[in-house]
DNA sequence: CGCGACGTTGATTTGCCTCAACGATTGTGG
DNA sequence: CCACAATCGTTGAGGCAAATCAACGTCGCG
């Protein structure tokens, strides 16, 4: 059960036995089922979530009651609401398992015992952070620069195993863009094929 | 020069006298005037960048020779092409100041030797990362889910002081909305105002 | 079976962009 | 020190990409 996540850590630092056996010690396995919450708006996000199995979807809901899909998690991803979990504050994103799922959980304060007691452990949360971030800049330049259809084509090229398992509008919501238009775009592409 | 960053860094985490002063000794100050770039796209970035005084743009240049900008940066800030300095690769992102701007260097290599002599750092980084993150998260559900006026009504609010000191096409690039739309969502509230 | 979730297609609308022309200000070289 | 160019913002007219609104087909599941 703890071979993705030692092999997912272990690509990025190396842990001497004892410390990783007290960093299994502290997580929590957990399972979800399609459609389960693992976080709702409104709570506080109290762990940080490594998924083992499966596939959750991150989204906010507006004042006019839409939906927006922040970020897709699947097998060897992270998933949290981490403004909530750092600031404490109440979380602002919605948590959902869109397929049957299963997690390891490590809670914000076992979290703080690790950097603590396990000093790379700030150097791999360092690194994650890195990429995530890059991966939102990347994201944001293509928002204010791509058309849909130029955002579309480099989401399915970027994720093809999402683009397989994420219904279409979820990634439409995820884009910015109506299912409407997905299905324009796709259409188009099959007619250009057929010619 | 130095009392800047060190009050910066001593918001987050606590320097032994001799942390801080080998800290100290691996900033190289610079000065940047106006127009002047902090880095070029195609160069490798080998700097984390933290701004004393003055005021900065990164931006990208996409295959229609339009300019993007990525990010801002103002004193108390860093900058950098995060990716390119990371991976090596060459940057996608030029850094140009806006103002006449002063700014302390630290070199890749040496933030390495940061990170293993003070592990503290990699605490600091990991914490700046993980607002950065948040901020660019905000960044991109506002993108998707906004309107060019709620945007830019949210970024004079959020970042009073960049609406005063920066042009207003670079806002209107930053949020990836044409400076025409800017002027007439100004237009709007001052013909609103004055009825 | 019957209902909800999901995708498709068409008709219409609209927010924002594009293109263009024009002041106001700043800066710069002769 | 002035003439001229460049930069920046404003305003108007017209166009287009994508949203909205609406109807319909299909599939999977309780």
């Amino acid at each position: 059960m703890y071979d993705l996540i030692l092999q997912h850590v272990a690509r990025h630092i190396t842990l001497a036995p004892h410390e990783e056996a007290f960093f299994q010690s502290l997580l929590k396995p957990r399972s979800f089922r399609k459609r389960q919450y693992l976080l709702q708006a409104g709570d506080v996000c109290k762990h940080e979530t490594f998924i083992t199995k499966g596939l959750f979807r991150a989204f906010t809901v507006d004042a006019a009651g839409e939906e927006h899909v922040v970020m897709f998690g699947m097998e060897d991803w992270w998933i949290s609401d981490l403004y909530s979990l750092l600031t404490g504050n109440a979380a602002t994103q919605h948590i959902e398992a869109l397929e049957d799922s299963e997690v390891l959980c490590i809670e914000k304060s076992d979290l703080e015992k690790l950097y603590q007691q396990v000093p790379a452990f700030n150097r791999f949360m360092r690194v994650m952070l890195q990429n995530a971030f890059v991966a939102h800049q990347q994201r944001v330049l293509a928002s204010i620069s791509q058309t849909a259809e130029e955002q579309y084509l480099a989401f399915i090229k970027k994720y093809p195993a999402l683009d397989q398992r994420v219904p279409q509008h979820q990634i439409a919501s995820y884009l910015g863009i109506t299912p409407e238009t997905i299905s324009r775009i796709r259409k188009q592409w099959s007619d250009a094929r057929k010619k």
